[in-house]
DNA sequence: GAAGATTGATCTATCAATCTTC
DNA sequence: GAAGATTGATAGATCAATCTTC
């Protein structure tokens, strides 16, 4: 379980006070960090999952045939290759995902949800969804929002 | 040189179609991971360092007196005490920073920079300021910016 | 005994090399 | 030979334990 890392600073030394473009990348960096940092320690707290592990049970749980290639998983997690077989033996091996071998296609294996699997996912999309509640679409109004897309999509 | 993590997936499974607040949710996290990414791929390639590099140079390079204890380089960079050791060592190694006993508390480190390190921090700096006008300042008016810190200033 | 820093054990990510199947 | 997946080597991060100095 990993992927722990870090509330990632602004990495600027830009003058917020110059400019406000300046102090809103910061803030953007700073914001998305400390919001960032605070839903992974709760999902971990009541999950025991960081969002490594949510992310592969999101994908599969989302994907239309319920289950996904190797090499497909590793891609929508941006995980290498090599770092998905290893994360697929622990999430195995904690009993949330299993392996089968494609059908057509002697290569490949399919990684899917147990029904353990899939209750754990949705015990922590819970918990995940009510902490993005809490810490981000609360503190808004849909104006904020709108305009708030309307920037990000210039970026 | 690592933490070279990930572009960080959205993690979210709210539809955006129904709330703008969720697709701004949404959007918040894809464009900054792949500002992100782009940035550190940049600075990888032109300087080889990643941005924890880059941040310990920057901190160092903006303490007052030029040198920070490790435990406070330790917190600013966001990083265990333990893990700090080690990158100093390895830094030290590349000849970018250097390590001196503090006087007056016999247990304490100073980390400063080198000159070498001053001058690989300049160098970074200007290819990491030029990107981050380039991928956000540029695309932005000053409105859009005020606008924007208005909002992220809510969270 | 607490604070500052390091060491050692463990975990996990990446990269290159390898094996199997297409 | 390319694609899919795994293995092995290496690097770096965390945590707990330790050492020194306060």
């Amino acid at each position: 379980m990993s992927r722990v890392r870090s509330p990632v600073k602004p990495y600027d030394d830009l003058s917020p006070e110059a400019d406000p473009r300046a102090r809103a990348w910061r803030l953007l960096f700073e914001r998305h960090a400390a919001i960032r940092q605070r839903l992974e320690a709760e999902l971990r707290a009541a999950t025991g999952m960081d969002f490594l592990w949510y992310d592969v049970l999101l994908h599969l749980a989302e994907a239309p045939a319920q289950k996904l290639r190797s090499s497909d998983l590793a891609r929508a997690v941006v995980i290498s290759k090599s770092g998905l077989t290893g994360l697929v033996d622990r999430m195995e091996g904690a009993g949330l995902v299993e392996r089968r071998a494609v059908d057509g296609d002697r290569r490949g294996v399919e990684v899917s949800l147990t029904a353990e699997g899939r209750r754990r996912f949705e015990e922590a999309a819970g918990v995940h969804r009510a902490g993005i509640r809490r810490e981000f679409l609360e503190k808004l109004t849909g104006a904020d929002a709108r305009a708030l897309i309307r920037i990000l999509e210039k970026l």
